[in-house]
DNA sequence: CTGTTAGCGCCTTCAC
DNA sequence: GTGAAGGCGCTAACAG
């Protein structure tokens, strides 16, 4: 394997010469470019990421931690943040912590050893006190006093969502949600849930609950089986309204004339969309998009909004009946 | 922030001493060791994961090359690449080249500039020579001569799918699949459907299409519009089947009544399983254990066999008729 | 078992 | 605009 050693001596330069016209740092001459580059090509010399990596401290690389990658909302903000690191020379390394809680704080140890630059962080656990000087935006989630985190307008769609219920004349309306133990902003959803019934003087009908992705058929059952009347749904994610869906049929419960469902993420479409979802949509390329800016920001030691926010709206769809 | 020089002089030793206790290679005597990371903890000294790279001249990261992440199958394959790859200090970058086709070339080239140490590949397109030197495996597709691959017995299985079919009282059995530009076994697929409608004597019904992922319901709606009559379809992924169950829904074919359905992959139990259906189910965990354990062995330079096969089977599920 | 030393490949001064 | 030299932090080879 050529070294810039050896394109150098191959040129009749000297290597800094040759790395400031390999690299693009600094001024050569002309003449002496052509005949570094033609050197380089000659020899196939590749330079060595990991003597550049060793040189400015730096891998070109950014972690994503979320629960599962299997799963419609954390696939599609793994695949937008992979495509807007890519578009700024960095690489996105995937860590899935639902099956193995220790990996997170493992991972946190990442950053110190330098083998990723920073950290986007989807999770659902609690850490103890993060050095808030370690660049680490994390998505909906508070994780701490210091790291910035992008989330939607929860709480206003949210509202907006039960209000949709209600206008398109649902009476029983009720709603169910994730929980998770660190605080987060997906928590508005429901409190705009019970706000909104209190207002209409109805009763509340709301399950949070704390499960395993992939468990929200159990969830739904356990709903159902406490709140039959139902007839208008409101749920913390389109996975749920997609259980809501499967087990109102199953008990013969027509939607959307019986049950109304408006689920929450918007990101099914790229899935199987039938039916096609009434859904809270929420802006993931956009999401990732500033999650990716503010990581890189932090990385380069700037300052940055604590919150950001990105306006989510609401989907049509065939869950819900004609106005 | 402390190196290992630190270390060494605060606990009184030479770094090479510090280094072989701090790595835990070359023995130690137990009082200077103990010295050693009591200073190191003293010091708060973190090893420097870029300097070890760049002495080792390896990253201990994979890359996977997926269309996209957001698909119940490519996700799955990413989730239990990454959970073996972490077992074995392994970390893996995700790459999406399903917007960008020269990505992947590109990322060939991070192999030549040691910034991950192999490559697992899945793959639509076609690619010119490839170093086979290069530790790169892939999995159902053939890069090109000398990548050894992971893949089902598909061929058997998809005749097993189609007799089940036939077996179930299905008369006009039809079979709609994914085309790639590059060989691939999935091709085993509808081989093997061809091939058992031809030893029936049937008439075939057969739509192989280049579509990209999401674009599964226009996949269907052809076919349905082309073979109306159709009671039993072997599809060559769950996607596909699920298409077609919502197709049929739509068209008012009752599910399983007039309708079969087999589907390929088995991975949507952690989506939303509803219906349940059938499909001949990969073994996703064994495929991707098998995968990391080739790629590993490749970077060590060992022979590994050209062909891998993991043994599917068949899952009964509710969009079959009872026997 | 231990301390010293010589690089790994690149970049960045620093004189020229 | 150029070449020589030093050093990033660590490991491995060597001599003790």
């Amino acid at each position: 394997m050529a070294t810039i050693k050896d394109v150098a001596r191959a040129a009749g330069v000297g290597v800094g010469t040759a790395s400031r016209a390999l690299s693009g740092n600094g001024s050569v001459s002309e003449e002496a470019k052509a005949k570094i580059e033609e050197a380089a090509k000659e020899l196939g010399f590749v330079p060595n990421q990991l003597a550049r990596n060793f040189k400015k401290q730096s891998t070109a690389c950014v972690a994503i931690i979320v629960p599962t990658v299997c799963h419609p909302f954390f696939s599609a903000m793994v695949l937008c943040c992979e495509e807007e690191l890519y578009r700024r020379g960095y690489r996105l390394i995937v860590v899935n912590s639902q099956n193995d809680q220790t990996k997170e704080t493992r991972m946190l140890e990442m950053i110190r050893q330098q083998r990723v630059d920073g950290i986007i962080l989807i999770t659902h656990y609690e850490h103890g006190e993060i050095d808030p000087a370690l660049p680490i935006v994390s998505i909906d989630r508070h994780v701490g006093a210091g790291f910035p985190y992008v989330t939607s307008n929860n709480y206003e769609m949210s509202r907006k969502a039960v209000e949709e219920l209600y206008a398109r004349g649902a009476k029983n309306v009720g709603g169910v949600f994730g929980a998770t133990a660190v605080e987060s902003e997906t928590g508005q959803r429901f409190c705009a849930y019970s706000e909104v019934v209190r207002e209409h003087g109805e009763k509340e009908r709301l399950l949070v609950k704390n499960f395993r992705h992939g468990e929200e058929m159990q969830v739904l059952e356990e709903y159902f089986a406490r709140y039959p009347e139902t007839d208008g749904l409101f749920t913390g994610s389109d996975m749920l309204a997609s259980a809501a869906y499967h087990t109102a049929v199953r008990r013969g419960v027509r939607v959307p004339d019986r049950l109304q469902i408006i689920g929450f993420d918007g990101v099914l479409d790229a899935w199987e969309p039938y039916p096609k979802f009434a859904t809270v949509r929420q802006d993931v390329p956009a999401m990732a998009k500033c999650a990716v800016e503010l990581l890189l920001a932090r990385i380069r030691r700037e300052e940055v909004p604590a919150r950001t926010e990105v306006p989510a709206f609401l989907q049509e769809g065939d869950t819900l009946r004609r106005r």
